[in-house]
DNA sequence: AAATGTAATGATAACCGTTATCATTATCGT
DNA sequence: ACGATAATGATAACGGTTATCATTACATTT
């Protein structure tokens, strides 16, 4: 008998509920930097590692999403459903899409080798309309 | 007129020459860190650093293939079939599979946005049929 | 064969996103 | 109010990767 001592957020500080409030205010993906710059520069006070630490415990109780990039994780609201995500290379925008039979042939994909899935990422990367068209020119 | 100047590798080297045979002569999904391990324990003598070079370089030649997961990037043989990739959070192991419907409703899906695709990346997250039975005991 | 130009190598520093450390502060239950 | 516990923030450390730079290996030209 294992038992499992799992440790949630004892309350939602000043500063994570202004972490929350940052996020959930916009559609953007955020990176950690990017969160810390804007709430200083409302005049918040917060240390970049209480972001870094604000972040994963408001993702693990689900209050926001991630997606990880190559390079770092990105934030987003967790208030939308599932989706997916296409990187532009050009200009860094990010595009969302979901697709439910895409979702239901990964499990089975899954399903055919054993796997009991837990979760999955699927990033496409190309060229946004405005980047292609700035190609053409 | 813009004129783009690319430098190909000169040649393959011998450390080149010894990190492709290395990988073409297995199924695994190497790290940098990992290749260079193996080829010094071959007797090789190889800097870490030409492992990174060595190894952007065949990328880039198309000699072998990457996938850039969490926290690392792996290596793979570039003489097989485009495919996706399930990781086992449990052991590490990496299933490969490939799905053209899924593929192809890729496509489509960044047709409907407006997206010009040049890659897609899609990783599945979960437990691999023997750590399943781990899990259950 | 010798000289020249260019690319690769290897040791190591630097970089960057992230996590760990630790003293201090805030918050919760009693 | 008190004591226990968790969060904060400055900063060090970490891990994967890239940059620097002196040296070496090639290939091409004389
Ligand atoms: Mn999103
Ligand atoms: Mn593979
Ligand atoms: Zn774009
Ligand atoms: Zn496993």
């Amino acid at each position: 008998m294992i038992t499992v001592i799992i440790t949630f957020m004892q309350k939602l500080t000043a500063q994570r509920q202004a972490i929350l409030d940052l996020i959930n205010a916009s559609n953007r993906h955020w990176d950690a930097d990017e969160v810390a710059r804007a709430l200083v520069d409302t005049g918040a006070s917060i240390g970049i590692a209480t972001v870094y630490r604000g972040l994963s415990a408001l993702e693990s109780q689900g209050l926001i999403d991630s997606i990880q990039l190559a390079d770092k994780k990105r934030y987003e609201r967790a208030d939308k459903a599932h989706h997916d995500h296409m990187v532009c290379t050009g200009c860094g925008h990010i595009e969302e899409f979901s697709h439910d039979t895409i979702e239901a042939l990964q499990e089975a994909a899954a399903e055919k080798k054993g796997f009991k899935l837990t979760g999955h990422q699927l990033v496409m990367f190309g060229f946004c309309r405005k980047c292609r068209q700035e190609l053409d020119t």
